[in-house]
DNA sequence: TTGTAGGCGTTATCAA
DNA sequence: TTGATAACGCCTACAA
């Protein structure tokens, strides 16, 4: 590993001015610097940057707390936000918590011995607490940590009305929400919010049918077959598009025509869904500015750690994809 | 930041005491062990990994090169190999490569300042030299870099083979190949080879129409549409489960009907993809081994980097997962 | 405009 | 069984 030292010899002179013209800080002559460059290039030089971080320079290290890269939203979610840092000179740490606390616990701890400059959590099976006791600055995605710290999300509320009003709109009078029905703050939540609260406007009866997120495919497949065989359902919004294309083919499967007998709108709306199910009518979020708001609060954070935010909270629009599984 | 002096001066011992207890590292008494485990306890103390790391130790960091974790393939294969490094104590540096040669470039830079302890290389736009350059330890997956560098892919040649033969045993005569041709090493190459010796054996005529893997989606619907309209077909050997889908949703618009008037079958076989769309036939790459057998070979060279393997090049099997679009 | 030397937090060597 | 102290590679007062 060639260091400092050994530059500033083949360059004849001393570390102090290697570094100097590395980060172009003091006074260097034009002959020097030359030099410098060229032993640099020589020798194939390339700084340490454990070394650096270690005398107090950051580290350009983020950690990334989701729950899964292998669900097409968080993947393309996760992608667009390491492009972002990469574009801001920062390196991603990829932490997928999945639901499992003890190891969202771990990164933690790993992230805060790593150095890094700050978290965007994405995952939240932990408490605030624990978030808070790093020390470190944090961008929220999704779900209110606490009230410092700035929480980014699309505007669930309104996509679950969107969503509601569109089933209507093509004739869906017994509508159900189908998804998580977790009242813990969970994004989903607002969603189903957004539902009644327009079900009640329309003056029809909420219906919500539990199909819990990490569950397995047969449990859930069997609480849509049950809602489909059982119950008189005429439209339906679903908590994110998965559960949707899974109401989908289980619909085909039973010979129920979607969308004569039955409409459907889901939610998310990543690129790989609406490219490759074109048939499905979803609530888009504007995953890249998501992605682009994360990154450039939490590098003013990063930034400026003491600084008050004048805004702590912010909905992204949503956007109503219109396509042939709600009737168009 | 609380730190070893501080832990030792709680502890009232020396630093190189509270370092012995801690790597568990020479001959300690029980008692003093026990008041730095309080210290540190009560301190709430965490090395700093930074430092250890600077003094000679593993960084524990790995990088991951691939092309984008919004495919759900790369998302899945990238979510279990993120969650094997984690079971082996490292952390996962994401590097989403895209088809962009400059930022791999970029990345391999910083993964070598950064001092990852080792490289899985799953995008390739980057020739052999690059990655030898960094003198780290590296892994790659699905293609060749040089001689001593480990490769693991799926068994591609069989896959391409298996796939074309279900089509033939299912009753289609004219049979594509649909998908990037390229020669160069490209682990769809293999999968073409495949089909191109099945076809052979079967006594059939080859026929490939290329679909670029990072054009637009427009063009590639153009593409496709160009020959389902204009070619006599009635079987289709996808490269990937994702050009698999874009031809059943343009065949669903043309009224072409899966698998009567013609015959499909993908590659890949993501769980995202096997669970949604469960009419697709596919070639399913193992992931999880991939990503464990990916992993184990990583550990082994870092730990013995010098040693020579008995094998630099691994094929693991693949699986025909037969369904309604191979005419099942 | 350049160089010397001390320190970042840990580990490792050598004495005690 | 313990403790000074010198590295690790870099940055930055402070001096020259």
């Amino acid at each position: 590993m060639v260091k400092l030292t050994d530059v500033a010899a083949k360059a004849g002179c001393s570390v102090t001015t290697v570094s100097r013209v590395i980060n172009n800080y003091g006074y260097i002559s034009q002959k020097t610097r030359k030099k410098v460059h060229e032993a640099m290039r020589e020798l194939n030089y390339q700084p340490n940057s454990v070394a650096r971080s270690l005398q107090g320079k950051k580290t350009k290290l983020i950690g990334l707390i989701f729950p899964d890269v292998s669900n097409p939203f968080f993947g393309e979610l996760v992608s667009k936000i390491e492009d972002q840092l990469f574009n801001h000179g920062y390196k991603t740490i990829l932490c997928n918590a999945g639901s499992d606390t003890e190891k969202e616990r771990t990164y933690l701890q790993m992230l805060m011995a790593n150095q890094v400059d700050g978290i965007i959590a994405g995952a939240h099976n932990l408490g605030i607490e624990e978030y808070q006791r790093t020390g470190l600055p944090i961008v929220s995605f999704d779900r209110k940590l606490s009230d410092n710290i700035p929480i980014v999300s699309a505007d669930n509320f309104k996509g679950g009305s969107l969503a509601t009003q569109e089933l209507y709109n093509h004739g869906a009078r017994h509508i159900y929400f189908v998804g998580n029905p977790t009242l813990d703050g969970h994004p989903t939540q607002k969603r189903l919010l957004g539902y009644k609260e327009t079900i009640k406007e329309l003056q029809l009866t909420e219906h919500i049918h539990p199909v819990i997120f990490n569950e397995t495919l047969a449990l859930k497949e069997m609480a849509i077959k049950d809602l489909l065989e059982n119950h008189k359902v005429d439209g339906i919004v679903a908590s994110d598009d998965l559960t949707a294309l899974l109401i989908m083919n289980i619909s085909h499967e039973l010979g129920i025509k979607i969308p004569k007998d039955l409409k459907i709108i889901g939610f998310d709306g990543s690129k790989v869904v609406r490219d490759f199910e074109p048939r499905l009518s979803t609530i888009v979020q504007p995953i890249p500015s998501i992605a682009q708001l994360l990154v450039k609060l939490l590098e003013k954070r990063i930034d400026n750690p003491t600084e008050k935010l004048d805004n702590y909270t912010y909905y992204l629009p949503v956007e109503l994809l219109k396509r042939e599984s709600s009737g168009n």
